[in-house]
RNA sequence: GCGGGCGUAGCCAAGUGGUUAAGGCAGUGGUUUGUGGUACCACCAUUCGUGGGUUCAAGUCCCAUCGUCCGCCCCA
């Protein structure tokens, strides 16, 4: 034992995801209330390896090898399969998209499309690691995948599921912004910028808008090629605000000026069916809005785009973001599978709100009665009693060692746990016990034969 | 990859050449043993990331090394 102490046990740079209990639990909430809502729109659970072979990773379409974590074994004995396979030749996935797009050509013959699959696990990124930034993180995204084609209403569908997940966590209001990625790439168009490379750029730089500001925006535009006309127009168009209807009103008045892009008509539209569809299905209209400036930076977004953002809290970057796809996910299977999909960022998500106070905190323990330990002799009973509650679908934790009730009760409070309760000797005879409430103190004689129910009562109360 | 900063207990730290290494949080024990969260008392670093050097004297200066953080870039 002694040997070990000095070696560094602190977590590797970018590595630091690990929670205390009371942290975790909350986690653990989250993925439920995550999970719940995905499900209710019928999507089904998928896990993929933390490891793919690196061709996989590198293909196409992705974001480079500079975002990879490459894994290798320690030993490389002859024996060893590992060591004569290429050096890094597997790596750990980045991201759940093209996992998810090997998962499709591994399993197109079993899956039904459109097919509508959530996955929320870790991924892992080899970049440098900042505060909030990490090089382990869980993911929690959803897509949903068609063949060939993908109707439009499941791009309506998504602002839908973000905002019943962030209503149901009460984390403040927040906004999904909404935008579309043709509507950008048209207005491009329309000022005579016709190649797609180019656009892109473009598009990058706009990205950056609410980072660096317009006048860093339009000094970048105009560094790649834009003359200040244009970079103006670029950006008053990008930053006109209003409401829903007069962003559309607006975009359908600048639709009959633009005769040179149908790009443009093909973005306005789309984001018009999508609008209508996110009405028919009740999203509340303070919680999204159109956002010309939302440009995603990955390239591989061709329509719709999302982010949602906390009001007031609006340095805390996007905290679910995503979009349509055209071209991602059916590289494999050698076939045009459109997709739209979003992701929560639940690593960092749970960080900023730790550090920002915006959720409440957890107890440290999901059990919600401590039954005490007076005097040996009683550890039946409490074990009796316990199983008992447990039954009832109570959770408890049952002291067994004799220790002092001050302890056991300072030990009840650190953990959170609401109820208590005492039997010794007095409460034995009567087949009875003092039920505890520790936030007020009160203290309760309940008949062992009641306990369930009174226990379940008392904390619906509290 | 380039540039800069920082490493003192589980955490946050004071200390800028003189030797008993402040303080706070957390933790442990106690304030007469069947009642916690408050208060009070006590305990809690033979040692300052590691190795070497300068000096009568080093947490403090120098070199190296490891770790870590920030900016550029990019994103969850």
């Amino acid at each position: 034992m002694e040997q070990y102490k000095d070696l560094n046990y602190n977590l590797p740079s970018g590595f630091d995801i690990e929670l205390i209990p009371s942290e975790k639990r909350l986690e653990s909430y989250l993925l439920d209330v995550i999970r719940t809502v995905f499900e209710r729109y019928g999507f089904t659970p998928v896990e993929t390896p933390a490891v793919e072979r690196l061709e996989i990773l590198q293909a196409k379409g992705n974001q480079g090898d500079n975002i990879i974590y490459g894994i290798n074994p320690i030993v490389s004995s002859s024996e060893d399969d590992e060591s004569k396979k290429e050096k890094n030749s597997r790596a750990l996935k980045f991201d759940q998209t093209v996992p998810l797009a090997a998962y499709i050509a591994r399993h197109l013959n079993d899956l039904v499309f459109p097919f509508a699959r959530y996955q929320m696990d870790m991924v892992f990124r080899g970049e440098r690691a900042k505060k909030g930034r990490y090089r382990q993180f869980r993911q929690c995204d959803i897509d949903v995948v068609g063949r060939q084609k993908l109707n439009i209403l499941y791009d309506a569908q998504m602002p839908a599921i973000i905002a019943e997940i962030f209503s149901t966590i009460n984390i403040g209001e927040f906004m999904i912004r909404i935008n579309n990625k043709k509507i950008l790439a048209g207005i491009f168009e329309s000022i005579g910028v016709n190649k797609e490379e180019e656009i892109k750029l473009y598009i990058q730089i706009i990205d950056t808008l609410d980072k660096v500001g317009k006048a860093k925006v339009k000094q970048n535009l105009q560094a790649q090629g834009l003359s200040d006309s244009q970079s103006l127009q670029i950006i008053d168009f990008i930053e006109f605000k209003g409401s829903v209807t007069e962003i559309l009103d607006f975009l359908q008045q600048k639709a009959t000026e633009i005769n040179n892009s149908d790009t443009f008509h093909k973005g306005v539209a789309e984001l018009q069916s999508v609008i209508n569809g996110i009405k028919e299905l009740k999203v509340p209209t303070d919680k999204y809005c159109i956002d010309l400036s939302i440009a995603r930076g990955l390239n591989y977004y061709t329509g719709t785009v999302y982010e949602t953002t906390l009001i007031n809290h609006e340095s805390i970057g996007s905290i679910c973001s995503g979009g349509r796809y055209e071209n991602l996910v059916g590289i494999f299977a050698g076939e045009k599978m459109p997709g739209v999909g979003i992701s929560i960022g639940l690593t960092r998500l749970l960080r900023k709100l730790l550090d920002n106070n915006l959720i409440d905190k957890m107890s440290a323990t999901p059990a919600q009665v401590m039954v005490l330990n007076l005097q040996q002799e009683l550890i039946g009973t409490y074990l009796e009693v316990s199983k008992k509650m447990r039954d009832g679908g109570i959770n408890v934790l049952t002291e067994f060692d004799d220790i002092k009730l001050g302890k056991q009760l300072k030990k009840a409070n650190k953990l959170g746990i609401p109820i208590c309760l005492i039997i010794g000797a007095e409460e034995y005879k009567t087949k009875s016990c003092k039920m505890k409430i520790l936030k007020t103190g009160e203290q309760l004689d309940v008949s062992i034969d009641n306990l369930v129910d009174e226990v379940n009562q008392k904390l619906l109360e509290i």
